[in-house]
DNA sequence: GCCGAATATGTAACGGGTTACACACGCAAG
DNA sequence: CTTGCGTGTGTAACCCGTTACATATTCGGC
């Protein structure tokens, strides 16, 4: 292996100072027909590319943009992520992905060390990040999936909204008792999605505060909440599960009670991910354009860094019900 | 936002030379006690942070790590970046995400770009990155889950002997007919669990070379061929697939072909990912300690990279049968 | 009391691009 | 013919740590 070549060398070998290749490089400044194509051939030559660090420690930036996500074992989060990761490079960036574990040591430590690599802005999806840290790192960034500030741009969901369509939907298809199986309370959107269910619910005349069970936002919590609400209330005959992951704990909860979904109990819940084709039952979702969510984020902050805007932009997709086989059909009879 | 100081702010307030200050930092060369408490105080009090990207420059060294994964969407890649990710993370470094595809352009062109950043190492899931290829870069890698080459570190688990205990397995229970969905030809794995699979099956006296068919490492493809070789072949009783995603497009075609796991059909796969749980049935699977390689992987390439370590390790993990509920108990009668 | 080693600190070059500024030339307008 | 602008190119400072090398002081050993 030889020896990386500088813009020195090349500079020498096509007999022109170092600033002409800069230009000749950047596409700037004034440089004659004849000694762009000497340059063009010494880079050639010399198979030449410029060193990404030295250009990063003038420009004090570093063309590179991280994703922070709870845990990328979470099956939201690798679609999501893919998005951006997409976006990011297809626009010249680096991709760099930080695990937080929801943890706000960690994203303070993350924040700390990516700001000392010069990186260009963050994606963050978080529940504990703060403004206050956030200015004081003074980061470009953009909030995903839930909201930390108003001032911090987001993209978002209409998870309030969707929640009512699925607890509507539940109505709709004949379910006469309807619980809820919430996210965690420190979770913005969970605690939208609990709203969306109370608006519907709380005008129901059967309504009661015991058919709310909180579960994490994961398998075991759901699955425990699930037992806990179908053991106490053996009426409840349709369940809007805070996401999809959860909703696969819920059924395997009715299962281990003998209930039978659709028949007995319906299920319906949210997120769109994938595993929740794969499920026996299927599951019936609200569904997050989830990769476009992810890739608007990229694109939003891409051009919050090359355009130095600061505008906070604030925007929120539609959330669009999937009928699979989770849910009774409606009509059916019970 | 005030601007960021730098070494010399910090020498000048603590009125020493920026060599010292620099010594304080990095704990070497000698420092007398009182300086260092003065260089310390100034630090705080400026809260000083070096700039990494100086360091990077200085040492042709930029403390990233990339993984590259086909797609973290597969349900496989998650966990393993996970454990990338917190080894990476664990030792300073910052964790760069690359999918791939399996598109050697894509591999090419990221390792370009991660070249002109001073990238430390790389880890690599790859099937049609060549040992050529990864020289002409020379950058310090370990492949994973794949073999390139014997020139390259690898970490992988013992593919072949797993799909022997798995056929073993459904030979164990009781299956009098077992085919195999195999993975893509091309990636080395599954060339591997193959002819594990051969290993057993081509000793028996019923054995076809039509009960193999091939799936891509994926759901649909899998779905498709399980159906092919049922429909061809009703007699077949147990199945040995590719791998645990692919398992769940098997049991959705046994479904719709009105067959009934596991009392008709047995499947066992490969890999023992997450999912695999919560499927139902729930898989019986070859579980690959995922994070443990994914750690190693990482664990070895940092060495490799702070040590300048230049020798070639291959580690392989054994992998470990998880009996769940897709395939009969033994001994039960069919 | 002298010498070499250990300790302590500073100066300046270095890593590899980028760009402000200076300079030179050609050509058109006045 | 001079002024002035557009074009073309080079020199050197700059971004910010790191470290080789030089210098100075202290201390133990003989």
């Amino acid at each position: 292996m030889t020896e990386m070549s500088t813009i020195r060398d090349v500079a020498k070998l096509a007999q022109v100072s170092v600033a002409t290749v800069s230009r000749v490089l950047n596409g700037n400044g004034y440089v004659s027909h004849n000694t762009r194509e000497k340059v063009a051939a010494a880079i050639k030559q010399l198979n030449y590319r410029p060193n990404d660090v030295a250009r990063s420690l003038f420009k004090g930036r570093s063309k590179m943009i991280a994703l922070f996500v709870p845990d990328i074992m979470n099956p939201f989060f690798p679609e999501l992520a893919r998005a951006v990761e997409d976006m990011t490079t297809q626009q010249g960036f680096t991709f760099v992905l930080c695990n937080t574990d929801d943890n706000l040591n960690k994203e303070m430590a993350y924040l700390e060390a990516l700001k000392q690599k010069s990186v260009d802005g963050i994606i963050i999806v978080s529940s504990t990040m703060t403004a206050e840290y956030m200015e004081n790192f003074d980061i470009p960034a953009v909030a995903l999936d839930r909201i930390i500030h108003t001032n911090i741009s987001s993209v978002t969901v209409n998870n309030r909204e969707g929640a009512k369509e699925a607890t509507q939907y539940l109505k709709d298809i004949g379910c006469r008792r309807i619980a809820h199986v919430s996210g965690p309370e420190h979770v913005s959107n969970a605690r939208q999605r609990l709203k969306g269910y109370l608006d519907i619910a709380q005008k129901s005349e059967w309504f009661n505060y015991e058919y709310i069970e909180q579960g994490e936002y994961n398998f075991e919590g759901a699955k425990k909440a699930t037992q806990i609400l179908l053991t106490k209330h053996p009426e409840i005959d349709g369940l809007f599960v805070a996401n999809d992951l959860m909703a696969v704990g819920a059924i395997k909860a009715a299962e281990s009670l003998g209930l039978s979904v659709p028949d007995q109990l319906s299920i319906i819940s949210f997120d769109g991910i994938k595993l929740g084709e794969t499920t026996s039952p299927a599951l019936t979702t609200m569904a997050q354009p989830i990769y476009q969510i992810g890739a608007r984020a990229a694109e939003m902050l891409i051009k919050q860094v090359e355009q130095n805007e600061a505008q906070t932009l604030v925007e929120e997709f539609s959330v669009k019900l999937i009928e699979r086989d989770s849910t009774r059909k409606k009509g059916e009879n019970q």
